[in-house]
DNA sequence: CCCTTCACG
DNA sequence: ACGTACGTGAAGGGA
């Protein structure tokens, strides 16, 4: 028996779009309404195994209807930008699927199955019509059922005439006079005023028609007479527009219609692109073709050629060596500081050697380990700058990285870098590579396995990088970052290697008698705070804090978070006059944060043998192009406040009579803008090396340096702040604490005096709109998928980021190419100084005695020559015994 | 594992 | 009408 499927598309589209949480991929593309319409489509073949399948869409903006009646569909709210851009996917997705689909112009889909029904009805054949849409009920006969979607879009219930009749008392064809009658505020269909589904369903049960309901008109009362008198020609009118046209010409024949399964060579490449993991099993099930594992999924099933080196076998090895194209070290850990290595794989063209690590750690495997110490012998892996670090705790030296494929992914979109390299091989078409977690489990139940999968496991892996890195390098070239990567980023993963071997010694004596005295005062406020509370609790948990403070002490609540009440710092601060348990929970707060974070926590990271920490800067995280730090993070030490601030003073040089020296950039993303907006006055400023924020005062208040007080200056450096994260009025009101207008006004101002910047953040707000991403002066790129959503949050949120990207990044780009440049100087120069952290635009380091009269000039001249700009950049350096001295 | 808070640039 | 400043990491509480 032959069956049908008519599918609305636009209804269950929208339908799908509404029912399902924001969806993307990595590449920013919105696909839940592709995944909404793919679930239920999966459903309806799997359920109901259509014979034909079909899937009608409206098209174009005018339809025959809008002749008779201007305001069809008039007042409807434009289609949102993240659904319309995914109807070509749609279209994608049915044809990679097989499966007919099209529109007709000057029809509606509803016309294009109202004619097919019609067809069915002549040539009794069956029919199941899916929509969103009730009016559909019109088409229901013995031949066709209607299935309306109920909540979200799989569930769906199907009606035959039996069951309209037994839910509304009405014939399919009834369900034209209903809406004649009630109208439809959806389509813009006006039907009689006062007239809603429950009238109309009554008029209908006595008269049956919109023509004999009006015939009948004398026999009605009141306002409802009135209402149909009037609107009678509004009630035909409606009624005629609610009737489906079932008469459209139609080229395609039944055969055409015709659905023969989903082959999924076909399909999954289009899953993978939507990154619609959990449905790929699923149509590759419903392969009818397959059956027999068909491995399609992977590109040319790819074999993998391993082979497991064992003891006594090295030298077998050894004679590759020089074919090797891959090297691939398994580090399990998240701190490659004190990570396990499990083995290594080197890679020639078309084998994976598997080297377990004790193996590579033999007397027999000297010769691997100098290849991988050899800095003339180019690496090309995953994470390059992870291998180095575990690979040296482990007593194997490692030089000579050439291509990574973790710091090029960061590269080429760096908002999904943290990219896993199983992430990275589906993303490249290349799902043979299992996830770590899958392989290891995670959690407690991680386990390595046996030989034979590890080994399997890891030489995948290796595969993979080898085939990822030959498109990615292709790729670079193509968006011209192929500098950025050979002359920044991948000599900078070395530097920073070495820095964090490096690390920088702490005083753990001092820091131990912080602690004590923090914790004196800790408890002296824990007492005190109990007291004004009249009862213990647990200070640290926001929520039993909340309930004391604004349940049992009746504070007024300032503002709410999505779980309770917020008792942030800002919140406390506007209570401090109501109670006097206020003023000592914020110091608690401040205290305890040092102590735990940074006393504890720092004591935590101190290797026992050498009494140094050794952080970890990620190159692969920020979307600006900034580093980060963890274990511990070394860029967030107290420095604002003095109780934090001498935590500084347990950073100490790791040699007797050396020095701490740390040199900053002055203002350098200020510095970046006026340079990158080209803004005559901001130049100006620099160029007179002018203190910024009160020269941003005398312009935005008008008035002579002489006149710019404490507060103005204030105000003015908020204002800079503001500019440079991509300033919004709501935002500056509540930093500065001000009204929106006041906020707006010095926008404004500044905007009137610096308009070089308002062309700027117009500019580049447009540029982001075209293009999809901004850059920065190295052509780092971040791309901005939400520049063009329809919600305001996201919009303006990508906006600001469109601002401040090219700002924050370049700046980063600075620093970061200060610190190759610094570190060659150290070279050429064979001084013993060392560089230790980086703070963003900060660089510290360890310098002996007599080098500090060099180190002094020549930091600070590097740093200020890493980019010539239309500024100059300037670096101020200090130093002394430790890091709270170098100020 | 998510939320809240807070440390830095 | 909408309701946020940009970029990070760590700790503690509580489901």
């Amino acid at each position: 028996m032959e069956k049908l499927i008519v599918i609305d598309g636009n209804s269950i589209a929208n339908r799908a779009f509404y029912a399902m949480p924001p969806l993307t991929n990595s590449s920013g593309l919105h696909t839940n309404a592709v995944f909404g319409f793919t679930t239920m489509l999966l459903k309806l073949i799997e359920e109901e195994k259509p014979t034909h399948l079909l899937v009608a869409f409206d098209a174009g903006k005018v339809t025959f209807r809008h002749a008779e009646y201007e305001q069809y569909k008039g007042g409807r709210a434009k289609t949102p930008s993240e659904l319309s851009e995914q109807f070509p996917l749609l279209r994608e997705l049915l044809t990679a699927c097989g499966i007919s689909h099209f529109e007709l112009n000057g029809y509606e889909a509803d016309d294009i199955i109202g004619t097919l029904t019609r067809i069915a009805d002549e040539q009794k054949k069956q029919v199941m019509v899916v929509s969103g849409d009730k009016d559909m009920l019109q088409l229901a006969s013995d031949q066709v059922t209607i299935a309306l979607t109920r909540k979200g879009v799989t569930e769906i219930e199907a009606y035959d005439p039996a069951q309209i009749q037994e839910k509304y008392g009405l014939s399919p064809e009834q369900i034209i006079d209903l809406k004649g009658l009630m109208g439809d505020t959806s389509d813009n269909i006006p039907g009689v005023p006062g007239v809603g589904e429950k009238t109309a369903l009554k008029l209908l049960h006595q008269y049956g028609t919109v023509e004999n309901v009006l015939a009948s008109v004398g026999e009605l009362k009141g306002k409802m007479k009135e209402n149909m008198e009037t609107h009678a020609d509004s009630a035909r009118m409606s009624k005629e527009l609610a009737t489906i046209f079932r008469e459209v010409p139609l080229e395609q024949s039944w055969d055409d219609l015709k659905f023969e399964g989903i082959s999924t060579g076909q399909a999954l490449p289009f899953f993978r692109k939507m990154e619609f993991k959990s449905l790929i099993d699923r149509v590759a099930a419903m392969d009818p073709s397959g059956g027999a594992g068909s491995e399609v999924d992977m590109e040319p099933a790819a074999p993998l050629n391993l082979v497991v080196v064992e003891a006594g076998n090295v030298s077998e090895l050894d004679a590759k060596l020089s074919e090797v194209e891959v090297f691939h070290v398994e580090v399990v850990g998240e701190n490659p500081h004190q990570s396990d290595v499990i083995g290594v794989v080197f890679r020639t063209f078309d084998t994976s050697y598997y080297v377990p690590f004790e193996l590579l750690k033999s007397e027999e495997a000297a010769a691997l380990r100098s290849w991988i110490a050899d800095g003339e012998v180019p690496k090309r892996g995953y994470d390059l700058h992870k291998i180095d670090l575990a690979l040296h705790w482990k007593g194997v030296a490692f030089e000579g990285a050439a291509f990574d494929v973790s710091l090029s992914a960061y590269l080429l979109d760096p908002t999904d870098s943290n990219m896993s390299l199983d992430g990275l091989a589906a993303k490249y078409g290349l799902s043979s590579v299992k996830s770590d977690d899958e392989v290891y489990g995670k959690g407690a139940k991680f386990k390595v396995p046996a030989l034979s999968m590890l080994s399997e496991h890891v030489g995948r892996k290796a595969m993979a990088i080898q085939e990822i890195m030959k498109k990615q390098q292709a790729e670079l070239e193509d968006v011209e970052m192929h500098q950025l990567y050979y002359e920044l980023e991948l000599p900078l993963s070395k530097v920073l290697a070495d820095m964090e071997k490096q690390g920088i010694a702490v005083n753990v004596g001092d820091l131990r008698d912080l602690g004590k005295e923090f914790e004196a005062i800790i408890n002296t406020l824990v007492t005190n705070i109990y007291q004004l509370a009249g009862t213990e609790f647990n200070i640290n948990s926001p929520k039993q804090l909340g309930e004391i403070l604004f349940d049992k002490l009746g504070l007024p609540v300032m503002k709410k978070t999505k779980t309770g009440y917020s008792t942030d710092a800002e919140v406390l601060e506007k209570l401090e006059p109501y109670h006097d348990i206020v003023k000592q929970i914020l110091h608690y707060r401040s205290i305890a944060k040092l102590q735990s974070t940074y006393v504890e926590g720092l004591l935590k990271e101190v290797r026992q043998e050498t009494g140094k920490v050794h952080t970890y800067y990620r190159q692969t995280i920020a979307a600006t192009g900034r580093l980060s730090s963890q274990f511990p993070n070394l860029q967030n030490i107290p420095i604002r406040l003095e109780e934090g601030r001498k935590i500084r003073k347990v950073f100490v040089p790791s040699e007797p009579g050396w020095s701490i020296l740390a040199a900053d950039y002055s203002q350098i993303e200020l510095r970046v803008l006026a340079h990158i907006s080209q803004d005559e006055k901001l130049i100006e400023a620099f160029v007179h090396n002018m203190d910024i924020h009160t020269k941003t005062a005398m312009d935005v208040f008008g008035v002579p340096a002489e006149a710019v007080d404490a507060n103005m200056r204030r105000q003015a450096k908020a204002v800079n702040f503001g500019i440079v994260y991509g300033i919004s009025d709501y935002g500056l009101s509540q930093n500065l604490n001000i009204t929106r207008k006041d906020a707006a006004k010095f926008i404004e101002q500044y905007f009137a005096v610096f308009q070089g910047v308002r062309k700027y953040m117009d500019d580049i707000v447009k540029e982001a709109r075209k293009n999809g991403y901004v850059t920065t002066l190295l052509e780092r790129r971040r791309y901005l998928p939400e520049i063009n959503a329809s919600n305001f949050n996201l919009r303006s949120f990508a906006e600001r980021t469109a601002m401040n990207t090219p700002i924050q990044g370049t700046a980063a780009d600075i620093i970061k190419l200060a610190m190759v440049k610094m570190e060659e100087r150290l070279q050429t120069e064979q001084l013993k100084s060392r560089m230790l952290l980086q703070v963003h635009d900060e660089l510290v380091f360890e310098v002996p005695e007599d080098e500090l009269e060099i180190m002094k000039e020549l930091v600070p001249e590097v740093m200020a020559a890493a980019l010539k700009l239309d500024v100059p950049l300037q670096a101020d350096v200090s130093y002394g015994a430790n890091w709270y001295e170098a100020k």
